[in-house]
DNA sequence: AAATAAAATTTACGCGCGCCAATTTGTAAT
DNA sequence: ATTACAAATTGGCGCGCGTAAATTTTATTT
């Protein structure tokens, strides 16, 4: 950290006794020149803190080293723990990840990626709400950029999915259950804004049928992301009018088991697997907050690391595939069993 | 949208039958141009999608539209939802916001600083950690680009500061917990990452002092973001311990009491307000999900929207402000007691 | 109608860097 | 020492736009 201020490449350039385009080369790609040219420089970088300028750089490369990063709810933990993830693993590889979340609305997830166009990125990673999506939107963004979809599949969209196994997941909880007592309901919105949502309740239903019972499914009315709200106003009314032919019920996500457990408290309801409990509950995504729920609730964890690291291979792999022949794959995870009191 | 694709600004004038100049002077402000060319301008701009370069854009203005928004822990619901608004109301002025997360670490704050100023932000705006931030780079920031600081404050840092009047807001708890039972003790971590706390402390014993009773406080060891969890266990530990020398426990924010009162049910004490109970918790800052907690949680609600849309104002006016001898301003906004069943 | 001010145009330069072709230098192998 | 090849250099063009000064057109005023 010299005193004289160094305004561009140029000059850094005339200081550190290299040409300016081979400095231009160390800083694309540092290991591309030769050892004794990389120390010089580097040596300079020590006394001197230039860097070029972004603007510039970006405006004449083919492609930049922006990598966006969409997510349907910043507000949902589920998604700023998964975009926490995607986004430090994007800057280990040296590229400079945008982190958007459309809050909730399918229009602004089109925004954001009308937006992301304006910063020509190198790749985006985009969990989308699926049928909500703005599919032709989607598919046009598909059309011109290195696409990775996570959490929420879109078929035949995109380079890659990288999600977890529904089928798995909700297979493990709902023969844990079985075994462990009574086959469960199933609780979820009528309306749900997450594909997530109908593969679980497939899966659900395929399960209590391989395990020889009658599936038996409970929807909640109410539109938006107030998944809480939802399962504690109509879960509550379910549970008041015991309208449930069962006393375990699954919920199709954390979200949802939390609103219902406090229901469940207010009409005093004793949830857990005990035999002196009157109910059990559980959920679905190891929210952050289900470890501290009354009591803790029962679900299935997602693997957010493997889920947000593959995602970003699957993306890198494409950007240095120039061929542009790789086929569309699909990643999903297994669902790990968090046995805790609620279930 | 028509067939033929525009590549760069002289294209589009040319189209629309207008000079370089004007169209550019139009994108920085389409009012500072004629109403009829504006309708031209327009009419073009419905006909063919152009939008100018943004790389372009930016290397050459004075200063970009850029407005760098940083938050300790996006993880945490409160600064989640507070980015939100930020976000959404820079959008709405007319700038592009850039939400940066320092994942709880005061280093990445410190580096999520270094890279906003390769950006050149017109302006930043910043919930800092306080004392744990790197005094040193914030100031230096401070002198390099309009700043202004919200929910954390640093003594004489920034243009602005905009957050919650804690004295108010512990004040208002205790006078409603010492009306309606006991006065409370206070639980709190013993090395806070945020400033907030020690102004909480402070105001809880000045309080209590004003209300004639002897301040109590109680602090959990436990470092990091895992509030919940040191409010469980620390909590618990204290609560088994019957440590407390009170029924009634004032928590310095709600995601200890989230933790606390999952060990209370844990240890099968009952906690609310009615003669039946075994103690009262109370929180601090509305916690999204101190609504559906068991018993549901009687805290202090932050006013969100007021803060942030206050701290974008005052970015905004010192942005406008050329002469920079705006005087450093500091605003709070008054807590509102939510009661609820806990407390 | 002329006078005045405001807006638009023309012309031209500069920003900081990517990238290319041709050339020279350096390094390693025969 | 010669050859062969990789790396660095030189010189220069281009990207897409901001911006300035001088000029012309348009709108408003008296």
């Amino acid at each position: 950290m010299g005193q004289p201020k160094i305004r561009n490449m140029e000059e850094f350039a005339n200081i550190s006794g290299i040409s300016r385009p081979t400095v231009s080369k160390y800083f694309n790609n540092p290991d591309s020149v030769r050892t004794s040219t990389r120390a010089k420089i580097e040596a300079a970088l020590k006394r001197y803190d230039y860097q070029p300028n972004v603007f510039a750089m970006n405006q004449n490369r083919r492609t930049t080293k922006n990598i966006g990063v969409v997510v349907p709810n910043l507000a949902d933990p589920f998604f700023s723990e998964i975009g926490r993830r995607v986004e430090l693993a994007c800057i280990d590889a040296g590229y400079s990840p945008i982190l958007l979340s459309s809050h909730g609305s399918p229009e602004m997830e089109r925004d954001n990626l009308t937006s992301l166009r304006a910063l020509k990125p190198a790749g985006v990673l985009l969990a989308p709400f699926g049928r909500m999506s703005d599919v032709e939107a989607v598919q046009t963004f598909d059309a011109d950029f290195p696409l990775v979809l996570f959490d929420a599949n879109m078929s035949s969209i995109g380079q890659a999915f990288v999600g977890t196994d529904n089928a798995q997941s909700v297979d493990l909880m709902v023969e844990y259950l079985c075994r462990s007592g009574e086959a469960p309901c199933f609780f979820e919105m009528k309306s749900p804004t997450n594909p997530n949502a109908n593969k679980r309740r497939q899966a659900y239903i395929e399960s209590m049928e391989r395990h020889g019972h009658v599936p038996r499914i409970y929807q909640a009315d109410g539109e938006g992301w107030n998944f809480e709200e939802i399962g504690k106003v109509e879960g509550g009314r379910l549970l008041a009018a015991k309208s449930f032919e069962t006393k375990t019920i699954l919920c199709s996500n954390d979200r949802l088991a939390i609103g219902m457990l406090s229901a469940a408290y207010d009409l005093g309801l004793r949830v857990g697997h005990g035999p002196e409990c009157d109910l059990r509950i559980a959920g679905h995504d190891d929210h952050p907050f289900s470890k501290f729920t009354c009591p803790p609730l029962t679900t299935i964890a997602q693997d957010y690391e493997a889920i947000a690291n593959r995602a970003v291979r699957e993306l890198f792999s494409t950007l240095e595939a120039e061929d542009r022949t790789k086929d569309r794959s699909e990643t999903t995870f297994d669902g790990r069993l968090i046995m805790r009191e609620s279930a």
